[in-house]
Parts: structure tokens; C-alpha cells; sequence
DNA sequence: TGATAAGATTTGTCTAGTTGTATATAGGTG
DNA sequence: CACCTATATACAACTAGACAAATCTTATCA
């Protein structure tokens, strides 16, 4: 969230106002000339912003009419560096978690080759429920390779943050290497936590985070309210 | 005024310049080109140059428009009792507004709870720009209740003036319960309203303010150009 | 009342010019 | 050696202005 450029930055704020409801789903957006009054920017600028809201199905406009707004639920975009209460907080709401366990057990087939680590390895298993403005919007779940982070655990217990508590471990960034994304029907369990209908859908992520240089570092899924979200994915 | 280098020697040229009035206040100099053809010497050194100046508050740059003469480089105090125009007259200055955008929207956590109203209740939000003899000097945006004070933005529409608005809504006096300050950086859209650079330090403050029986009648934040304000408080 | 034409708005497109940033090169100095 | 000065080149980000195309508004007339 630094050193954007003007229209990153107007762009940002739109979608914000948009997410925030202060301009309602279906309704007309300042006219071009307008917009770039109120940020102080050229028309081109504006229409920069406007044309990368566009490419995100958020608004389409109508020459000789104006700029509308899309009927669409909230967005969560999944940047190659999402971090989850950053992209929360970018749609103008506020995030947290909630923990629900953490502990350590063996892995399974699938995360052991997918973090690239022996059959039977130990694991940090974490577990949780995300939150947006105390609404639960999603079930997460994740592992990482217990050889490599053995604090990893306490860590994250003492900060509330898997990105600072990697860091604590060493690992300043990573980056998302790989998601698949499907629709699973929720089951009574899901569907208490997030506070809706069995059976009713979810968004269902698998993701596989690595550090810059390639290695794995986390491995979850992440079950998203179907109502309540919508993935966008851009490169 | 010797041994100097070749941007030394163009800085306090255009600076004898700038003083001496040849170059206007608020004027926009010589592009960049045109500089390097006149003194003979690559972009680069002009550049140089001209970051020594804008350093020193002489003068600002807009990318794509030009190099403009700041228009008083000097540094003004704020008292906490005294009111934001009448101090800027104090100081023999001319105070001025412009609004930015003034909507409605729902009030976020943090409003909701200071203006004491409900969760999810509407507000106005007004936003703008204060001036100071046409050089901007803060940023603010503010919300109030859009139930107590149903008609509040047509009020500031018309009078652009918020304490006049508030008392045609019956509000004849109000106070500043609280304020807190901070320092923060710039965004670059804060940056391009107040003519300074991203990351420049802002002086961010949020102040609560109430009518006489301490009912919170306005919630905002105010972002002065650290460069432009000094903020003194006088019990 | 209803249709039409004229004018004002608004988005789409184009060209040109200006500042900001990044990279590479070379000489001088402590 | 590291660091500053200065040059050269290229590109990105933004501004400025103009015009075209689609739409909306309004006045006018039958």
C-alpha cells in the first residue's frame, strides 16, 4: 500500500467508496471532469482509474451517459501478495480472526508434497475464522513445516498474524504460488461457524504459498461464504 | 561564491531570481528543458537544482505540468482555542476552502462509536481542502449524523461553511472534546492535493467535537503539510 | 400533448508536452 | 576504494488541449 501512483491511489478509493456503499450498486459516479476536480488530477486520470475499475467488472460506463456502478457483492481480489486483512482493509471494512487451533500433527499425503517435505513430517497445523466488520466471512486452514519453523507456533500465538509471525521466522515476504478455487456445498460444522445453512455454498481455495526464491512455505485452504464474497483473480 | 558546483551555482541563480521577483510567487518557471538549454547543461543538473529549491519550500513540481514559485514559504502556528480562518487573518492571511466531495454513506466502526450512534447508521461525510492565501495547507474530511441532522448538506452546500450549517440545524456552539495527534506519511493522493511529495510527513488529527451538554455532534480527521503548519498547543 | 430540432453534457480518442524514475557511463576527489 | 558530479538515454506517469460520438435537456412548433 505504498507508493502507488495517482490512479492506484483514486482507484483504490473509489472501490472503497463503492464497497462502503457510499456510492449504491446501480447508481451513476461523479461525471469524468468532476472526479478530477475533486482529486485534483487530470481527466486522463481519472479515466485511468476508471478504465482499471472497468476491467474489474466494478463499473461500466456508457458514452455520452455517464459511469455506473455494477450490482456485485463484495470483492476480495487475490493479488499475487494477499494478505487478508490488508485486502479487507482496502475494501474499506475492518478484519480480524479468530483462532480456532493451533497444534502440531503429521502430514498428509497431499501437504507433504505439496510443501516438499518427507512423507510423515510434522507440521504446525492453524486454524481459524475470518472476519470482516465481525461478520464471518471465512474458514481457513493451514500448515506449515514444523523442521523449518519450530517457534513458528508460539509465534503466532503471541502475535495473532501468520505474516508477522513468519517474519519473526525469517521470511519477510511470500507470495502466492499457486490457487485453485472450487464450490463445495458446507457442512453443518462450516455452516455453524459461518453462520449460515448447511449444504448452502462455499468458495473453496486451495493455495500454496513459497518464499521469493521458490520454497514452499505454507499450504491451506481457506472456505469462503459464498454469499458473502466474490473472488476476483488478477495477474 | 566560488568553488561551487554547476547546480549549486543554478540553484541560488534562480533562487536570487525567485526573491528578487523576476519569477512571480505562484508563476511556473522554465521547464526543465528550457533550463538545462539556458544554463548548458544536461536535465539531470537542472533537476538537482530545482530538488535543492523545492527543499527549501521555494518552489513545487507537478508531474506533467511544470515547476511553479510557492507562494509563501514560511511557517505558521496554530493555537488549539483559536479558530482555524480567524488565526490564518491573525496571520494576515486569507483563508479559504473547497470541497472535495460531500455524500452520504454508512459510518465505519470507529465513527459509529465516537459519534455514539448505531452501527450501520448513515452519516454525511464531507471532504475538502483549506487554503491559505491559495496555498493548500490540510486536508480534512468529517462525518456527522445524517438522522440528527437530516438536511446538513444542503446547509454546507449553500453557506459552505460548516459551523454556519450546523447552526441553522440548531447547533449554536460546539466544542472540541477531544483530539489526538499523529504523524503520518503522505499518500500520494494526499501528496498531490497539498503540492508536496509522497511521504512527506503529514500532521494527522482526529478530534471529536460535541455541543455544550457534550453530545458528539462531529467526528473527523485533519492532515496538515508538515511543512506548511506547526501545530502549538496553548492550554 | 407529442414530435423534432438545437444545444449542452458526457464519454471516447488522439496528439503533444512535462516531470519522475531508472540505468549506464565517465571523471574527479577524499 | 567509495562517493559525488555530470552526461546520456529511455521510459513511465501525468497534464494539456482538441475533437468526435453518444446521450440528455430544453425550447419550439404543429
Amino acid at each position: 500500500m505504498k507508493n502507488q501512483t495517482l490512479w492506484q491511489g483514486i482507484a483504490s478509493d473509489l472501490e472503497k467508496e463503492i464497497v462502503a456503499g457510499s456510492l449504491a450498486r446501480g447508481s451513476r459516479l461523479p461525471t469524468e471532469s468532476m472526479l478530477s476536480q475533486r482529486y485534483g488530477v487530470n481527466r486522463h486520470t481519472i479515466r485511468k482509474a476508471l478504465s482499471h475499475l472497468a476491467e474489474k467488472s466494478l463499473i461500466w460506463s456508457k458514452r455520452g451517459s455517464g459511469v455506473f456502478v455494477m450490482q456485485k457483492p463484495t470483492i476480495y481480489s487475490m493479488g499475487e501478495r494477499v494478505r487478508f486483512s490488508q485486502n479487507l482493509l482496502d475494501a474499506g471494512r475492518t478484519p480480524s480472526r479468530q483462532k480456532l487451533s493451533l497444534s502440531q500433527r503429521l502430514a498428509t499425503h497431499e501437504e507433504a508434497s505439496s510443501l516438499k517435505i518427507k512423507k510423515n513430517s510434522k507440521v504446525h497445523h492453524y486454524e481459524g475464522i475470518s472476519f470482516a466488520d465481525d461478520e464471518p466471512i471465512a474458514l481457513f486452514h493451514s500448515v506449515f513445516c514444523s523442521k523449518r519453523f519450530p517457534a513458528l507456533a508460539e509465534y503466532i500465538e503471541d502475535l495473532q498474524s501468520v505474516t508477522q509471525a513468519l517474519k519473526k521466522c525469517g521470511v519477510n515476504d511470500y507470495i502466492r504460488a499457486s490457487t485453485y478455487v472450487s464450490a463445495v456445498a458446507a457442512s453443518s460444522l462450516q455452516a455453524n461457524h459461518l453462520r449460515i445453512k448447511p449444504n448452502d455454498p462455499l468458495l473453496c481455495t486451495t493455495s500454496l504459498n513459497t518464499d521469493q526464491s521458490g520454497t514452499p512455505i505454507e499450504f491451506g485452504r481457506t472456505y469462503f461464504s459464498g454469499k458473502h464474497v466474490t473472488l476476483s483473480y488478477e495477474a
